[in-house]
RNA sequence: UCCUUCUUAGCUCAGCUGGUUAGAGCACAUGACUGUUAAUCAUGGGGUCGCUGGUUCAAGUCCAGCAGAGGGAGCCA
């Protein structure tokens, strides 16, 4: 049996080559039947569907089936035969039957039965093994190609941009310092305070925030670069959106400008999910019906009024629309939630940072399709982005999504050193610690743009999971970094 | 980090204003049944009620602290 060939359970149920034998392996989800009959539900995770064993008891004893149990490996030979059964068009006639690896079913948390997704995190371990999780890695697998392909197709190179960094300059979060240094007793320096420059690197380095500044440098060379890594927050955020490690997507483009970007954006998105629309079938539709029956415990006016696969197909159909910060702002002063004090932060006057309340409103009331909002308030924006001619706001843009929220950030990059330069002092960053970054616009500088895609926000919508530590196979998050 | 709800069997949950031996469904074990689809039916085993302390004759139930989880908010992607 082990040496034995063995065929995946997804070639074999789209086959309709029968009577013929076959082996297949893979994990026991169920064993049913009598004295006479057995049927062994059997997944080797090629696809959501099993393939049904039949194990005539007539050429089996008890005791060869006895291991075979729910959460078992197991390897199958016999003959693909037409089933006689109303779930499947296959099925296997057992010839030989051999266990890999016993799941003693006292001890085996998984059953054949729904399991809230709390518990399931609790097992992580184990989750692959369920439908809903192995749907939404296969999911994974496939977006993460699909984001390759795309900016392949266009010309892009894909920059490894590096993990360690020595720069927290972009200031987008607490960061996870890395240090060999001993934590008790570390080396001080005469005015009491640490010593860096006996640690490994020579000074103080952390855990990356973001790659956009090495994208740049990549983009001002290679003309269309983006990086897709992972990325570290250390902030205290305990939200169903928000991991600690997650992964990120950062496009840098040279010559081009905010609506270049806006528009390399949307045509990515409406890319990559039309490829799982077309490429992900089964798994969309297990993850639409396990979401339409999770939203019928939701009161009527909680639910979502598309089903997933029509959400996705919205948003490859239609277009999304943009509108200035400045417009936006109009739109929400005067809404009825904000005339009728309804939104807990009010809407006065221009300049205030918009509030998810507000986000949602935009998207999920008032246009119900996604939104780019775009030329922000420098004010509440990073010192990279680019200045625009008004004096107060900058080409910097968000994508907002039905559901998620912001999915979507970036900005054109002041590519002009004196105002980087000044803007880097306003807001007291250390200019040592970016001479790197600012020499790019002393040497061939010119207009670029790029933006950052939350990969893991990106697998939320396409897959219609509400926790973000549900689309990320082992999510790292305050308190926790089991697995 | 803040607000809020929750933590009882392997899982999902019930357990009223504190009062005998803490319940159900599923899972598991045993048995029955000639093809099941989360199979069905019968029987059975399974609990330090999150942890620590307090109030009380008496605490799963009330109070406090701690830990963890869910939902919302902030920070953001």
């Amino acid at each position: 049996m082990q040496d034995r060939k063995h065929t995946p359970v997804k070639e074999l149920l789209t086959s309709t080559e029968v009577d013929r034998e076959v082996t297949v392996k893979g994990w026991v989800r169920t064993k049913r039947g009598n004295s006479f009959v057995q049927f062994i539900a059997l997944n080797d995770g090629s696809t959501i569907n099993n393939i049904q064993v039949v194990a005539d008891m007539t050429k089996f004893s008890e005791e060869e089936l006895k291991q075979v149990t729910t959460g078992a490996a197991v390897g199958v030979t016999g003959t693909l035969v037409k089933s006689t059964g109303a779930g499947q068009t296959v099925e296997i006639q057992a010839t030989q039957v051999f266990v890999y690896g016993v799941a003693d079913p006292e001890k085996f948390p998984l059953q054949p039965k729904k399991h809230s997704l709390e518990f399931l995190r609790e097992i992580a371990h184990l989750r692959f093994r369920t439908s809903t999780f192995s749907a939404v890695f296969r999911i994974r697998h496939a977006l993460t190609f699909a984001i390759h392909k795309f900016f392949n197709d266009r010309g892009f190179y894909n920059i490894h941009s590096p993990i360690i960094t020595g720069s927290d300059a972009e200031g987008a979060g607490e960061i996870f310092r890395v240090t060999l240094l001993n934590a008790k007793n570390p080396p001080l320096k005469e005015d009491g305070t640490v010593d860096y420059s006996q640690d490994f690197f020579g000074k103080e380095t952390n855990l990356t925030v973001s790659g956009q500044l090495e994208a740049e440098l990549g983009a001002l060379a290679l003309s269309k670069v983006y990086t897709f890594g992972p990325t570290f927050r250390a902030e205290n955020s305990n939200t169903s959106r928000h991991l600690a490690e997650f992964w990120m997507i950062e496009p840098e483009v040279a010559f081009a400008d905010i609506n270049d970007n806006m528009t390399l954006a949307q045509d990515m998105l409406v890319s990559v999910v039309k490829y799982i629309l077309e490429n992900c079938e089964d798994d969309l539709k297990f993850l639409s019906g396990r979401l339409l029956d999770e939203e019928k415990s939701k009161p009527e006016a909680e639910r979502s009024p598309l089903e997933l696969i029509e959400k996705l197909k919205f948003v490859t159909e239609n277009d999304f629309v943009r509108l200035t910060y400045t417009e936006a702002i109009e739109i929400l002063r005067e809404s009825k939630p904000n005339k009728k004090k309804q939104f807990n932060y009010l809407i006065n006057e221009w300049g205030a940072d918009l509030q998810s309340e507000h986000e949602r409103f935009l998207v999920e009331k008032h246009f119900k399709k996604p939104v780019i909002l775009y030329n922000y308030p420098a004010a509440i924006k990073a010192f990279y982005m680019k200045q625009n001619d008004d004096g107060k706001t900058v080409a910097a843009m968000d994508i907002l999504f039905p559901g998620i929220g912001e999915i979507v950030g970036g900005s054109q990059r002041e590519e002009v050193y004196e105002k980087l330069h000044r803007r880097i002092t306003e807001v007291g960053i250390e200019e040592k610690s970016l001479w790197w970054y600012l020499e790019t616009r002393q040497f061939g500088t010119v207009p670029h743009a790029g933006f950052g895609l939350g990969f893991e926000r990106l697998m939320m919508f396409v897959t219609g999971m509400t926790n973000i530590r549900d689309v990320i196979p082992f999510p790292r998050f305050p308190k926790n970094a089991e697995f």
